[in-house]
DNA sequence: CCAAAAGTGTTCTTTATACACCCATGT
DNA sequence: ACATGGGTGTATAAAGAACACTTTTGG
């Protein structure tokens, strides 16, 4: 049953990912519910030991894949968790990842296996096994703070998008509130949305214009010095 | 020999450490030459296996004090790398971290053990064992994006230093020329660093004020959400 | 016609940038 | 006396912040 043996003791490696998700205007994040134990039943972040012919990345984007059946959504290391105790049954590192994910892709393509994958409300959280609160905590200091400097934040809309939509996103995440005509236009003065002549439908006030984000111009921009700031 | 047994392979596990130096107007990392294979002789991150009663952050510290005799310097973890043959020999999980030295401080206490630790120039190192090089890339770029929005530039210079010294230490990580007058103004009005009220000594001009950081002023100014930027 | 969200400009304040000369010190 | 780096102010441009009304649409 031991069949692996080492000179030194080794820890176990694990990958864990938050995956965020953005929906009626607020921010969510992807839990599944434990099926063996320790903690049975309990609240975690969706994670699994590291395969030794893939790298953290790799075993990052499986699980989002299990998880979601999404691939190729902005994914970006977080941070590696090693306290000592951090485990009850050993010592496990945990190499952790945050996704961003476009909910509605989401929902359209899952729904098709039966894993008790659920989404929460960032305010409105269950208690969750080992250290994964702080965890949890680390993605959302980090979103925070990168969602100011990089465009990060359409990974959380659909393709397509109205700009109180995004505005909502910033205020949400920031957790500010934001004057509408500055932020409209310090986005819209970037050029980098895309006007798809488009409008939404069906709705009883006056339809919003649905914008795209022009990723090329962007990396175009990049190259050249240019940094993205809201 | 090889009494540890795992029901599944497992990876091992270590800690690399890149160490920054400022002396001289210039950025250094601190490197130690290899005293076992593979690579034997050949320049690297100061490293080891990670211990199984010590946190990622206490290796990283043990590796640092081994190699400086340094303690409670500026340590933050840079990024986990998990390529899958990233190491030769076996599978290899490094987990890095970036220091921030006095390199003053350094000079003074080390060289008191054989370690075959130097600095090298940052524009002038030696070619890296691993992925090293790729390692050492991290580190420079987050110490780049770093520096202009948190006050660690302070932990490069000794505790008393003149405002051109810091200023040439923000030339160098940015590798831009800043204004002096600017400059000056800008971190001034900041109110952060503390007149000592000495002035250098001994030198063919003028003598420079010397400053030091106010760290117990800043963490009380972060907590009403002041933000640093050069 | 009413409710609901979309869309739109101007003023004022703050911050960033560009720029050149005199001062103190040791040799 | 001279070479070296220290130290200082102002004017202009750019960016950020504050603020209220009209428009479109479905019910």
């Amino acid at each position: 049953m031991k069949n692996f043996c080492y000179e030194y003791e080794r820890p176990a490696v694990t990958v864990d990912a938050v995956i965020f998700g953005f929906a009626e205007a607020s921010l969510k994040v992807l839990l599944i519910k434990r099926g063996i134990e320790p903690f049975k039943d309990k609240w975690a972040l969706p994670g699994g030991f590291i395969q030794m012919q893939e790298t953290a990345e790799d075993g990052a984007n499986r699980i989002l894949k299990k998880e979601t059946n999404l691939e190729g959504v902005f994914m970006e290391q977080l941070y590696t968790f090693s306290a000592v105790n951090r485990d009850p049954r050993e010592r496990i590192i945990s190499i952790a990842y945050f996704a961003l994910v476009k909910q509605d892709d989401y929902q359209a393509q899952a729904g098709d296996d039966e894993t008790s994958a659920e989404w929460f409300e960032i305010n409105k959280l269950p208690s969750l096994v080992f250290d994964h609160e702080k965890i949890l905590r680390t993605a959302m200091y980090r979103l925070k703070g990168k969602i100011r400097y990089q465009p990060i934040g359409f990974e959380l809309l659909t393709d397509k998008f109205k700009l109180s939509q995004l505005q909502d996103l910033y205020e949400v995440i920031l957790e500010t509130s934001i004057d509408k005509r500055n932020f409209r236009r310090k986005i819209l003065q970037m050029e980098l949305l895309i006007d798809t002549e488009e409008k939404e439908k069906n709705v009883a006030h006056k339809a919003a214009k649905l914008y795209k984000f022009d990723k090329n111009k962007y990396d175009e921009l990049s190259k050249k010095g240019f940094n993205f700031e809201i």
